[in-house]
DNA sequence: CTTGACATGTTATAATATCACGCTCATATC
DNA sequence: GATATGAGCGTGATATTATAACATGTCAAG
């Protein structure tokens, strides 16, 4: 598919993350680290479930999942809502793909395989998202939580704003 | 309305967070301070959106779109769900609710008219939300997204866990 | 070659959210 | 007082997101 660099998750480097670059790399490293990690858990990636990764890999943006099912119907899969809910929950529990809540949509983990706090920037503006490093904001939200008492399992974290590119455009 | 220790949010202090407490004098507070903030805005707190804030103040826990619409329509008030949506969507644009997205459900702020950054700690065995203190926690999510040149308007930070009284019980 | 576990497909429906229109009522203006 | 204005509300219809329930298919272990 054709690069466009207004819709980049930002691949690995934070400093890329809003920013023009060729993520070609990022989809293949990506399935390839996935696979791997499927199969290391003794789970099978499947032809569904790696289409589906693929999509969310090649759109390298958030997507709601009736896009991503449409995308599968086209490709021969079932055209049902379950089928793309079922591989995008396996992809989710697998680390493989996170799920913005804002948005109710979903995109591939640009950092599978590490383990990681995942902090979601999302532009306000072109609605494009980058996936931050969030290991201090992770430590402050469990530090918060600890004076509760209470124990974090997952947490969410997401920020509504401008990209850097938009802010230019205001 | 009688006193479920178990569905508080935690009126003020973070230690009283999960604990059980005497919450009549949240509600009172909140709702006389709401009154205040809208009226210095140049805004009206309505009858629907007063009785909206008190069913959310009532519970003092994340309730559904839907659920407090019922209590509206109960009320006298319409029955169809722009009714509730244009009321939950005031209070929260005026920061006297917040929006839990993990739950897609609203609570009441428990903090109004301070300037803060709210967390929610969400307990997956009982369903219940404190509103935690964040500041240290919008802080780091700022930096981190300061790095990337991107402009924070808004953040949604949600925690999946276990509050100490289902600790407790596990 | 049968069993059992998992994955997929399909039908149906639930739950959440928004659009569009018209009415009412308070206020501002003449 | 008459009348324009606009915010707020009620309602019907519909869009969007998500899950339940069950049938069918696949494949490896025994």
């Amino acid at each position: 598919m054709p690069h466009d660099p207004k819709s980049c998750l930002g691949c690995e480097a934070p400093d890329l993350a809003f920013a023009r670059h060729d993520h070609g790399p990022c989809s293949a490293e990506a399935l390839a680290r996935a696979e791997a990690v499927v199969v290391a858990r003794g789970l099978r990636l499947t032809p569904v479930r790696r289409r589906t990764l693929e999509i969310l890999l090649e759109g390298h943006r958030a997507m709601g999942a009736y896009d991503v099912l449409e995308r599968l119907a086209a490709d021969g899969f079932g055209n049902q809502p379950p089928v793309a809910y079922r591989a995008l929950e396996f992809l989710t529990n697998q680390g493989l793909a996170h799920r913005i809540q804002r948005l109710n949509a979903f995109a591939a983990c640009m950092h599978t395989g590490e383990v990681h706090a995942p902090a979601f920037l999302i532009c306000r503006a072109c609605n494009h998202v980058a996936e931050a490093a969030a290991a201090p904001v992770a430590a402050a939200l469990a530090a918060s939580a600890a004076e509760t008492g209470f124990a974090i399992e997952r947490s969410t974290i997401e920020a509504l704003g401008l990209c850097p590119a938009c802010q230019g455009a205001a």
